[in-house]
DNA sequence: ATCGTTTAACGTCGATTAACGATTAAAAGG
DNA sequence: CCTTTTAATCGTTAATCGACGTTAAACGAT
């Protein structure tokens, strides 16, 4: 989208969401815009840290899929992946997730 | 998706979400998963209430794009239409949003 | 009655998403 | 080495999305 109106929404010296604001909250709206990836976010919140595998057997979906929701949630930052050997380590990234928040807390 | 799984991460007795709110939580942010949308939801935050045409302005897009964006937004509930003869005038749910705000914060 | 205005709805098209099975890559362990 | 395990990637298919032009509906004004 052409986003060169975006901005004129906001009165000049207004404390309001830039465009780039709105870029990025809805960027990461999308990556949580699927039951899936909530659930592998509020998984992850919850256990800390843990390897793929549980991650797949937690949901009723086979593991390519959740491979490719969790490449997703991670092109956006709210989770992190450590590769340990054969395995991969996921992990929340606490601060795009309290960035989330914030954003959030604005609208 | 088959959520049969879905409430398996979650241990008997903690304070966390069900798969209900999974699936309203990433509803919500499917609706708000466009910057457009974004931006609709801000500008009708800041001035209350507004005729369709002033959000078509506001916005670089066509009216019947326009139009689309605020239905999916009508359908989750961020956002009310009250038709006033030939117009339609616009506002926030305040209770959904704040339904979200909540949802996200036990994120 | 016939305009013009406003907005919703329809139909279309290309692009993207979600899901899966199959394949590949990388690291251990035998 | 070879096999096993683990996870990422590829290829495919069906479904959905985003954008637009067009049409339809509702109403006020002429």
């Amino acid at each position: 989208m052409d986003s060169s109106k975006l901005s004129t929404c906001c009165p000049t010296g207004s404390p309001v969401h830039s465009q780039i604001d709105f870029h990025r909250f809805s960027a990461i709206c999308k990556a949580l815009a699927h039951p899936a990836r909530v659930h592998i976010v509020a998984y992850l919140k919850q256990i800390n840290r843990c390897l793929c595998g549980q991650i797949v057997d937690s949901l009723p979906l086979c593991q390519s899929t959740v491979s490719q929701h969790l490449k997703i949630l991670k092109a956006c930052g709210l989770v992190r992946g450590e590769i340990e050997g054969p395995r991969t380590c996921y992990c929340l990234d606490a601060q795009v997730l309290a960035e989330f928040k914030a954003l959030t807390e604005r609208l």
